[in-house]
DNA sequence: CATGAATGAGAGTTCATTCAT
DNA sequence: GATGAATGAACTCTCATTCAT
């Protein structure tokens, strides 16, 4: 590619980032309803039309924060490193699960993205190819994990099973406490969040499971 | 209150039920998007206008969905008995805490109206005298879950946090679960709920909590 | 019905005929290029959402525009009436083709609602239910002419191919006349209309058919 | 003008030309609907401001588009020829006639732009000059016709009469057929055509006209 | 000459809500 | 209490056109 058209495709997908940016400005304030692209645009600085210049649709555009968001999940998991001097799977196992965990713990409006949108799409929204491509980046956020609980003994098998449940009970944490029904029982979702942890590794210890 | 005005307050109570019946069916076969007025007033054998007499909005609809729908969590969880002929706290535990688990498996929609609802709805859509009246029938829908566990000698602080956690823990499965997410794991959300029980059962047998 | 309900439905169908004016003023002002919701509206008086109390879609005010056009053509030729003191066949037929002749002549938008619309819809508008009764209505309006045809001693066949003939031609002169195509050979659709159906008297007398 | 303006003028031509084929076959293919200045400069190779270029509107293209299709109609009228070792004047109407008739029955589509345009334009898209250019060519394309007829005999005013005439039979017909109209008829509009013509004939040589 | 970005107007349609009756 | 009419604001999306570069 020339230097020109370079430039130019370079200029492009910063403008289609600033909209996404703005999508998501918008998206954390205002949420799934208000996120209308007229709102969008307004936060983006542009008219509505101009939008469709880099975003073929509303749905698109979902797809595109959902896919960006992922991307960021997994960086994140990627870039925790167990604690202590010889860590082990189980040091492994709490880094990595702390890590998605407190990823959607400071994101909240993420996790909506992630699941709340699923649900309010189904019809039209989410394409069977997109819906894929979030499965596999969510599988590849919480392999870690999984490969932890296998390399902590636990069959494959197990290894899948305890990992779905880990998962749905970070998953439940978080819903608690985004909605604000975790203050009701003065409860910390992380504390919680990392006993199970614990409880786990123990199980394991206890060959429990 | 005078005998005519009793009257008419039953007759209004009567037909605001049926509001609300009407409204739970559109919701459940048409989910939140479908659920308008419109829609509502149509099943329910009225004009749109006419729900304003029972309801001064549509938000109020749905809090009052959320209410009911939470009185009748309550009674399943009251109904639920353990098994067996000598039943301890152990199958107490376990018969209330399937029960609610099982309400909400059988009523995927009751959950979004719950949780889902919550954030999405405006300021005005969630008043606190009803957020509080959410919280409290709520709590009373886990009080037997948290009785059980004192029971089984956890401390009260520590019956409280395994309420939660068990409450956490069922709402992520249900969450995978409706949302489609369980199903790439290869998991069933019931196995796993039981198994979280016995689970727990096993720890507070151990004293690890 | 009772008294009321019926009066109400008087209401209701007379604001539909309201409503239908105004889509046909604007139809005949602004062509169906111009004639959007927005603007027969506006005609109407309304705002563009009351629209849609009286008719579904859009093209669902063509269908009626264009049904109602066909009535109002069915009885222009009904109401024709053969001139002379023992009127034959054959005034029967210059009576009649006439008659709808210059129902277009006279209104020349309502012949583009019955084929310019025609066309341009295909895809979405234009129900085939409503295709049949364009077509029937179409046919009705025909009948009188290929009956006239037949008494004239036409085999069935030749009538109907004779009056295909007749409603080509006399679409074809109308729609050069519409266009503004028949001044540039200085003629008048009207004399070459009434010249075609003589020759056609003709060629019958002479059994050249 | 020197070689340099001359050189770009050729070039320039050549662009046009390019992006009226594109209109064309986007016109053919989609329609006057789908034919948007964003698909034509597509089919073209060129964004759509360069479009812009070239023609002044959108209008503009159709203008061209009609007045190209117009010189294709002369061509075919020019190049048809007569029947028989010894063709009179009747069979040259025959053959000139039925040139100018399967030239629309084959591309219905440029009937659509020479009439079906003509009204739905906006006061500019049509410029008086652009309508006394289509009105020159399409008579042009009609003269032979004319010339035949007077060759057979007719008097000047009535060639120019059963010219038009004829003309609007053949219009008639192809409207029919265009709009799927002449099915419900059950007739061929090429057969009916060439029956019109016979008879046409038949009447001059009768000296009923 | 051509691009690519952007505008602005407008399209059809939906819906919660209001209010006179 | 209930109706039915209507509003008004919102929605997503399309398109001809302009203009700096």
């Amino acid at each position: 590619m020339p230097a020109k058209a370079l430039r130019q495709q370079a200029m492009t997908d910063v403008r289609r980032a600033l909209v996404l940016d703005a999508a998501r400005t918008v998206f954390e304030s205002l949420g799934i309803e208000g996120a209308s692209i007229r709102e969008i645009a307004r936060a983006a600085g542009y008219t509505p039309g101009a939008i469709y210049s880099y975003f073929e649709s509303k749905e698109a555009i979902y797809g595109a924060l959902l896919a960006e968001s992922l991307e960021r999940l997994n960086a994140a998991v990627s870039a925790a490193e167990p604690l202590g001097d010889a860590p082990g799977p189980a040091e492994r196992l709490e880094a990595k699960a702390s890590a998605w965990f407190n990823f959607y713990s400071d994101n909240p409006r993420e996790l909506d993205l992630g699941f709340y949108l699923v649900q309010g799409m189904q019809p039209r929204g989410l394409t069977s190819q997109l819906n894929e491509q979030l499965n596999d980046r969510l599988h590849a956020a919480l392999q870690p994990c999984e490969d932890a609980l296998q390399a902590l003994g636990l069959a494959p098998e197990a290894a899948l099973r305890e990992t779905t449940a880990l998962f749905a009970h970070g998953v439940g944490l978080l819903l608690l406490k985004h909605t604000g029904r975790i203050r009701m029982f003065g409860q910390d979702a992380t504390l919680l969040f990392d006993a199970y942890v614990i409880g786990l590794l123990e199980r394991i210890r206890q060959d429990l499971i």
